[in-house]
DNA sequence: TTCAATTCCGACGAAATTAGTCGGAAATGA
DNA sequence: TCATTTCCGACTAATTTCGTCGGAATTGAA
């Protein structure tokens, strides 16, 4: 029931990245400083993020990475499955993945109906929470500190 | 984010029981070929399960297990954290494993209240589902589909 | 032109977790 | 007494996770 550090890690790079919206490509070096994180696996998690269009990249000299949509546009939601894959307690819930959506015993529907429940609830905030919201967030702790 | 076999297992077996609460201990070879479960996997589980309390067991000949509370008194949380360990997709959300609520960087506050909020998500479906109610939706299963 | 900075790529490796198996001891009812 | 069954701890194989490493390609600036 957990989420990897490829997870974890992606979403703070990405909310780091959100952090710097709009003033260009951001080394990776930089992002790995920042958010604690080693910088030989973070290009890794930046390579699968490039490939999946969430952010795009410039090399060389000032190069770096940067969202390629606004803040309001990427979900928690789509960063988790680039880098852990579909969102779901269990394989066979996944229609799309080849395993259908039959277990083998009829009767274990009601079990399914659980896990559905479960998966449910998890896109439900992971799929409604863009990075733009967490920005508001970040921003409203900065001034709740401010007081 | 997935459940482990052993948290996928755990309540197919813990179900069983509930299908057959009230009958007397069931062996757990019953349980393991009702389910395609190995048999000797399965016992793992069920001693584990003994141990915190959820199903009562009885040695040798017309011995086995039966839930120790009545169905509507356990709920899939509970099964799960034994097997699985705590619900909670991030460990440091975890205040009672040693690994404080402080993840070393304050700004992650952020991050950590997005993480909180998945994890409440899936508490909230997991602790308040009992074996209870998966019977009364395996019921009503069975006479939708004898109409 | 040269050079440092940077992304990009694929292979490799160590550690942890998962998913079991195995052998035998102890208990219990028939 | 015996078949059945739980109980226990150690062991193993496969998979996944969490990275590292070496080097090629690109780019802006001096």
């Amino acid at each position: 029931m957990k989420v990897s550090t490829r997870g974890e890690y992606g979403v703070r790079a990405m909310f780091d990245l959100t952090l710097n919206y709009g003033t260009g490509p951001i080394p990776l070096k930089e992002i790995a400083r920042r958010q604690l994180i080693s910088e030989t696996y973070l290009e890794q998690l930046m390579g699968a993020l490039r490939k999946a269009g969430l952010v795009s990249s410039k090399r060389g000299a000032q190069g770096g990475y940067e969202l390629s949509h606004p803040p309001e546009q990427i979900t928690i939601g789509q960063i988790i499955r680039v880098l852990e894959g579909p969102i779901t307690p269990l394989d066979c819930l996944d229609t799309d993945s080849g395993n259908g959506p039959y277990c083998g015993q009829p009767e274990q529907c009601v079990l399914r109906n659980l896990w559905k429940e479960l998966q449910d609830s998890m896109k439900r905030v992971l799929d409604n929470t863009t990075l733009e919201d967490l920005r508001q967030d970040a921003v409203k702790l900065e001034v709740a500190k401010g007081q």
